[in-house]
DNA sequence: CCAGACGTTGTT
DNA sequence: GTCTGG
DNA sequence: CCAGACGTTGTT
DNA sequence: GTCTGG
């Protein structure tokens, strides 16, 4: 699952992490629609705004349909209908989406409908593996170039950011306007499938993650991919790399560095190795034990099928494998 | 037809 | 136990 | 996701 | 706004 998110870079080192090719093939770095409402943390959580790819043509009639913009949305899905003058009184959840019944909820499948999907933005995200009533946070991101280690330290140079690979969630918004007049706001929900072998031992339910161009331009794509083929993007990504952290980002107040930086920790399950029970009596039912997690290391993502004609059929073949080979800007 | 929901997570 | 606020 | 509140009256 | 339950 998915309910609490490290983005703690800058505006414009996320827009250079954000660069792209478009279906002309050319560079391009997504203009950033409401700047001002993005507040890097360590420590992000439901209700705060982070930074969401999506098509340009959802806001310029007539956009090139590959153009991506970055804007801060809020996180926890308001629907259009709803009522309310204050978006937080709405009674239900909607910081995660199953992905399993998403074209059944109606807070979802009208937004989807109206081909209303974007990729949330991260450094990662956090998770709590829970044992013996004790809960474990472990810091969950894309496999990256340079090595994981050089980004974690406490005196670590703010340059090597610069390098890192953002990782992207799958996700839906909408548009909501206040009763009462005022601005248009666009929240968010972040689509969850089964966890992927590598992070089951943690949890058992993940956000979808695009992890390849193709799959993030696919899925802004919506002029030309319809959601059939849009949905066939959404399922367990096993190219993941993770680590315990210090209960510190428990409050997501603690907006640190210290959220991100590996901590040993007592191996779970060492810690529930104990004496088996021998006689008839006392064979109760032993409670599950958690696995030790492991660092699995994750092959290339294979690419996805290639369904979709015209333009898109054309930049796939050109940069749809270009995947991780970044071009430089300038 | 009207009334009322509209959602996810986890869990002994 | 359940909801709100961060 | 976790942490922390969960309530009213009238009072200084 | 749209769907489900009664």
């Amino acid at each position: 699952m998915c309910g609490r998110t490290c983005c703690h870079l800058p505006v414009d080192t996320i827009r250079r992490a954000c660069r792209y090719i478009d279906y002309e093939g050319e560079e391009q770095l997504p203009e950033w629609k409401d700047e001002d409402k993005y507040f890097p943390s360590y420590n992000k959580s439901p209700q705060s705004n982070s930074p969401v790819l999506l098509s340009r043509l959802h806001l310029d009639k007539d956009a090139d349909p590959s153009e991506r913009i970055i804007a801060s949305m809020r996180w926890g899905l308001i629907p259009s209908w709803f009522r309310d003058a204050d978006a937080s009184k709405l009674q239900f959840n909607t910081s995660n989406c199953r992905s399993e019944t998403m074209m059944e909820r109606r807070s979802y499948k009208v937004p989807l409908e109206k081909g209303r999907r974007c990729v949330v933005l991260a450094d990662g995200f956090f998770e709590w593996q829970q044992f013996r009533g004790d809960k474990q946070p472990y810091f969950i991101y894309f496999p990256q170039t340079k090595t994981e280690k050089s980004f974690f330290s406490r005196s670590v140079d703010e340059k090597v950011w610069d390098d890192w690979k953002m990782l992207t969630m799958a996700g839906i918004f909408d548009c909501w306007e206040p009763p009462n007049g005022g601005e248009t706001l666009y929240s968010y929900t972040i689509i969850t499938v089964d966890s992927c072998k590598a992070l089951s031992d943690i949890h058992h339910r993940m956000p979808a993650l695009l992890d390849s161009e193709e799959a993030v331009s696919k899925w802004l794509d919506f002029g030309e991919v319809p959601i059939h083929e849009a949905l066939k993007l959404i399922h367990p990504v096993d190219n993941i790399k993770f680590h315990p952290v210090s209960t510190v980002v428990n409050n997501s107040l603690n907006n640190t560095p210290q959220c991100l930086e590996p901590v040993e920790i007592e191996d779970p399950y060492l810690s529930y190795a104990r004496p088996k029970a021998t006689t008839k009596s006392s064979q109760k039912e032993e409670p599950e034990l958690p696995k030790r997690p492991r660092q699995l290391m994750q092959k290339n993502p294979t690419p996805t099928k290639r369904n979709s004609a015209g333009l898109m059929e054309q930049w796939l073949k050109k940069y749809g494998e270009a995947y991780n080979k970044k071009p430089k800007i300038q």
